[in-house]
DNA sequence: GGTACTCACCTTAGCTGC
DNA sequence: GACCGCAGCTAAGGTGAG
């Protein structure tokens, strides 16, 4: 989808359209999640903090995102897509990559199927797409980027909307691309290959993959090399598994004291564990993840003998990595992530927690592993029906009263005071 | 001096068991 | 008993994508 977050802005705000509009955290903290074209001529882009696209391009509308809407929006496009083809791998919410080569006889050749999904994609949306069409994933992204508009600083240049790389055609297409085109190659990569002289992606294909093994290490080396070469066999998965969950915000301002940190972990906890459970599945490992008011940033993790879903659980085995560490800089963002997979030890069910309902009445004593569990189901419960929102942990309130964490909920950074909460 | 969130994957190092 | 090589696991950090 073509700025996505801000086309779908634009269906409800149609006299911005033209005019530089971004999307993103509206916070002293936030970044800019995605631009207009016209901003892109500003060098606006996403991931730029929302501070410099202030500066940079201070007439542009700034409004805040709204994740909700962004992935209903998305899940009509993917009914489009599923009209197409079963063998759907998303990418992102607005990005996907589609295997059409069962469709071709029905619906014919590949660039055919792709401006009938743009046109079909229009028709339900308003929105508008771009399609790569390619012998396989790597290169059908790059053709897909290759079909977008471009914003150059005298203007928006609108884009071919299918760009189409047959067989054959592959190193014409790749080869004249500057090597951060290659899926792999960031700014880490781009400055040791730039120390071997490489610009393009011809440059890399001209080296020996051992020289690229000595320079990237053995796996990211020799993928990059196939990469260069148009070579990518990995096929489209429409199944893939998670492997982690995790969730991790920066505070408006930062937090000092474990007291306060003990709060947001468990905040945390809560939604990490919540979301476990409506995966049915449990994490055996756990991560903690730190930045400090200077941006360095510390991992600490515990493996535990068998996985776990509830919050109280999470918290009792990352608290005691918390608490090794010494909050007085300043800690600017909190996280907290599980993994390794497995079936809870305790797997309790709803229509267990009622039989239990009628059982003796409670001593003073620490609720038990089960009671915890049974409680989150609960919550689990009453989300469901009242909104997530409606309850939360005790020990997660604080000064700002109850503040339920959803997924990309605060997904560009915290608001700015006073402003309405992203979504609203 | 400013840098979000979520997820995947890789590298390196240390430890354990065989 | 000491040592070696290997595999497997864990921990921490880094890189990259969208």
């Amino acid at each position: 989808m073509d700025a996505f977050y801000v086309s779908v802005e634009l269906l409800r705000r149609p006299e911005l359209r033209g005019k530089p509009v971004v999307v993103g955290g509206t916070g002293a903290r936030g970044v800019i999640a995605a631009a207009s074209y016209e901003a892109r001529r500003f060098g606006v882009h996403s991931a730029m903090p929302s501070s410099t696209a202030r500066r940079v391009c201070p007439h542009a509308v700034f409004l805040p995102g709204d994740h909700e809407r962004y992935a209903e929006v998305s899940a009509q496009v993917h009914e489009v897509f599923r009209s197409v083809t079963p063998f759907i791998e998303p990418l992102a919410l607005d990005e996907a990559f589609l295997d059409v080569s069962g469709a071709l006889r029905l619906l014919g050749e590949a660039d055919e199927i792709a401006h009938h999904l743009r046109r079909e994609v229009k028709a339900r949306t308003e929105l508008t797409c771009s399609v790569g069409v390619a012998p396989n994933k790597f290169l059908a992204k790059l053709a897909s980027v290759a079909a977008k508009p471009v914003a150059a600083p005298d203007g928006v240049r609108e884009g071919k909307g299918v760009v189409v790389v047959r067989p054959g055609e592959e190193l014409a297409f790749l080869h004249p691309l500057p090597v951060t085109a290659l899926w792999g190659v960031g700014p880490a990569t781009l400055e040791r290959l730039t120390r071997l002289g490489v610009r393009t992606v011809r440059d890399l294909a001209g080296l020996d993959e051992r020289t690229l093994v000595a320079a990237l290490g053995a796996a990211h080396g020799r993928h990059v090399y196939q990469l260069a070469w148009g070579k990518d066999d990995r096929p489209v998965e429409v199944d893939r598994a998670i492997k982690s969950i995790g969730h991790e915000e920066t505070f408006a301002t930062d937090r000092d004291t474990v007291e306060e940190l003990r709060r947001e972990l468990t905040r945390l906890a809560d939604a990490v564990a919540a979301r476990l459970r409506a995966h049915h599945t449990g994490a055996r490992t756990l991560t903690l993840k730190v930045r400090f008011a200077g941006f360095h940033t510390i991992t600490r993790s515990v493996t535990l003998p068998s996985p776990v879903a509830t919050a109280h659980s999470i918290v009792e085995a990352v608290m005691p990595l918390l608490a090794a560490i010494d909050p007085s800089p300043g800690v600017r963002l909190l996280g907290v992530s599980g993994a390794n997979f497995g079936e809870p030890a305790e797997q309790l069910t709803l229509t267990d927690l009622l039989a239990d309902a009628s059982g003796e009445p409670n001593e003073a004593r620490p609720a038990s592993a089960a009671e915890w569990q049974a409680a989150e189901l609960t919550m689990d419960a009453i989300r469901s029906r009242f909104g997530t929102t409606a309850i939360g942990p005790a020990s997660a309130v604080g000064a700002g009263g109850l503040r339920p964490v959803r997924k990309g909920g605060q997904q560009w950074g915290p608001d700015a005071p006073g402003a309405p909460p992203s979504g609203a």
